[in-house]
DNA sequence: TCGGGCATTAGCCGATCGGTTGATGCCGCC
DNA sequence: GGCGGCATCAACCGATCGGCTAATGCCCGA
């Protein structure tokens, strides 16, 4: 009750902190947040993906707070090297979530939570708190969008191969099928049938559909 | 040369900022920013439009640095409504500009400049600096587009009318021009002609392309 | 009052698409 | 060695689409 439960190692070394976030004014925000508690130490910060994992091989980190989307190395391929190298760094992945379709992957490639960004700062904290010890972290809206995919029965959200991606993305600019043929250096019928592939892997009735869900799922531009 | 050129009113009054962000922790990092220098002084922060325009109606507020993408009230809304009510006020648009559907609106509403959240500081507090004076503050890569566009003689950019856009969702969702039509409650011909005038407009080719320049344009989803 | 934009409908045509079935060859994995 | 996934091709059918022209009625602004 008076605090003294857990003073095992003094006041307890600070949790080191790696800050991964393309926008400077993010990781300064994020910096002033965690600065002002000395529970917590910002170790280091990196502007992208590829900077992050170099940082991590040589600084002495606990948690990881990485942004999803970023030039030249994204979050979810960073947190999968992260991972590899020093699976002892937990990863928790911060970001805007203004797409769905991150969400899945950072979470196999081995992150440990998932936070928006704007959740407010004491959410922040205990959740770096949690992630340290390897507890999984989501927020609500994750949470919930996670546990609609496991119990909705949706068609197991295949992926699309490289070929019906590249098909699809010609369709998307308005080819025929003739054109996309000529294009791809196959036959008309080929085409068709990675069209048909596309729209039982996206639960699409024709092109026009199938455009749309793969917008919508963060396939296309 | 020695600084001295400027003087006229000491050590002139502080900038007053008020900061419209919906994340915590870019609030925070927009402060952090502009604190550290006494030529900058916060006046508030909100975390919505309407919020903003609140409080921009009681403090004294010189530069709004608004993001564009909240709840509640938009940052274009809210820049329509801050300009109308207090011309004086110089907003400043801060976004993650992942969609390009947005500039030309906030310009339109009346933005005094846009730049970009990965801007490096400096150039935040010269854009602060420049915007208070009125003068257009555009980032490299946001008046590029802008001037695209000028140049560029694309179809002008048309609206599509409340009608179109509803005949293009149902086709997004993988409707017939049959079905579409029966739910519409208008002929098939009808949508025939809505979805030529959708071609035109966007310069599709045909749906799938249409959903595509759509989705790209912000229209959808 | 006279446009002009919008929504609506019609009919016609060739081109294209969606669906199906079946087949071949290549590759990696068990 | 076999099995499955992937890419490739073929031929066929009906359904749908895209493109065109032409019209009507409504409402708003010049």
């Amino acid at each position: 009750m008076t605090g003294a439960d857990a003073d095992a190692d003094g006041p307890a070394a600070p949790i080191r902190l790696l800050i991964v976030d393309d926008h400077p004014i993010v990781r300064d925000g994020l910096r002033a947040a965690f600065e002002d508690d000395p529970a917590f130490a910002v170790a280091g910060q990196a502007a992208d993906g590829a900077e992050a994992v170099r940082l991590a091989a040589d600084l002495e980190v606990d948690v990881v707070l990485m942004d999803l989307r970023m030039p030249k190395m994204g979050g979810v391929e960073a947190i999968r090297l992260l991972r590899e190298r020093r699976p002892e760094i937990r990863v928790l992945v911060l970001t805007t979530f203004d797409s769905d379709a991150d969400v899945l992957p950072a979470v196999e490639a081995g992150a440990t939570g998932y936070l928006l960004k704007d959740a407010p700062r004491d959410e922040l904290l205990r959740a770096v708190r949690a992630a340290r010890q390897g507890q999984a972290v989501l927020a609500p809206s994750v949470a919930q969008k996670l546990l609609g995919r496991m119990r909705a029965p949706e068609p197991a959200e295949q992926p699309l191969t490289e070929r019906e991606l590249k098909v699809l993305r010609l369709v998307a600019a308005g080819t025929t099928n003739r054109e996309a043929a000529r294009q791809l250096f196959i036959s008309e019928a080929t085409v068709k049938t990675h069209l048909l592939h596309v729209y039982a892997k996206l639960g699409a009735r024709d092109r026009a559909a199938a455009v749309a869900e793969a917008y919508k799922r963060g396939l296309l531009s």
